[in-house]
DNA sequence: GTCCAGGTTTTTA
DNA sequence: TAAAAACATGGA
């Protein structure tokens, strides 16, 4: 099945840090794992997406269009980005096929609540432990898994998710999966909200504070509006926004139309990069 | 051994 | 009210 998707970069996309399943592959495609659908995605040479099924049924081009989020004008937004600030643009530059995706609800909610004071490559470690261990199988060889849902995690007990080696986040994710299961947080509830309340809805559950929540509403329920704000971010936020931008996450709403939680994709790529430290220097050039 | 990682909660001053 | 400490785990 084809995406048109223009000047998407499956390598920025996938490994920029909002997902932690996507694999890549010796040939240069990815496997991944979405709402239970396992698929292969390759990058056609035409500026778009060739997807295969690789269990369960066949891709449906309106919901991997949707995960993609390929119904945004992402030429114009970078255009309107970077003529909103210099250093922007400048961020921008270093991954400029960086696309926020619109992930399932619980999975963003669960993989940020795991991502806090941890590191990329042990949280994908997390996170493969925990589809593999309780996740639904998709194909006879135990090759794919889906992520587990609300209802299977929430009678667990700490105990039962020790295999994690998550740490103390386990508690985080039972207190998550049991609010979700019982019907008190649900996607429709949360995208209907206006976004401070959204916000202070998530917050109510145990380990999710500020920087979660916007994780959650940014990759898990498409809320182009948030900003979550990390260590990183906030290191090169010193740096970009020096003088008298008081609030980043409120000046790039402005200037780009609600889209603030995608400009910092590429400041949060940026900082990366460049290996931004507690010292922040001045606005070098990537690479 | 120390420090850090896409933070948050609890404790202390 | 604000700042520091604690939290589990593993790699550099």
């Amino acid at each position: 099945m084809y995406l048109k998707a223009k000047g998407l970069s499956l390598a920025q996309t996938l490994d920029c840090g909002q997902c932690f399943r996507w694999q890549s592959q010796p040939d240069g495609s990815w496997t991944g794992i979405v709402e239970g659908q396992a698929v292969r995605v390759q990058e056609v040479p035409g500026d778009g997406l060739e997807l295969t099924g690789l269990a369960g049924p066949d891709p449906d081009p309106a919901f991997w269009s949707g995960y993609f989020a390929l119904d945004l004008d992402y030429p114009a937004l970078l255009d309107r980005m970077r003529a909103a600030h210099p250093g922007l643009a400048n961020c921008i530059d270093c991954a400029p096929g960086i696309r926020v995706l619109r992930q399932p609800f619980f999975e963003a909610l669960i993989t940020f609540l795991i991502s806090q004071n941890n590191n990329i490559p042990r949280i994908r470690g997390i996170v493969d432990r925990l589809c593999r261990g309780l996740g639904q199988p998709l194909d006879d060889g135990g090759n794919f898994y889906a992520f587990p849902s609300a209802r299977r995690l929430a009678p667990l007990t700490e105990a039962d998710l020790a295999f994690l080696r998550a740490g103390w986040r386990s508690s985080y994710i039972l207190d998550a999966a049991r609010r979700v299961a019982s019907g008190a947080l649900t996607q429709p509830q949360l995208q209907a909200l206006p976004l401070a309340e959204a916000r202070a809805r998530l917050m109510e559950i145990k380990g999710v504070g500020p920087k979660v929540a916007d994780c959650t509403l940014l990759y898990g329920l498409g809320r182009w509006e948030a900003y979550p704000i990390d260590v990183w971010v906030r290191r090169a936020d010193q740096t970009l926004f020096t003088g008298r931008v008081k609030d980043p996450a409120a000046y790039l709403n402005r200037k780009t139309g609600g889209h603030a939680g995608i400009a910092q994709q590429y400041i949060f790529a940026w900082a990366r990069s460049t290996g931004l430290t507690k010292k922040p220097h001045k606005n070098p050039a990537c690479d």
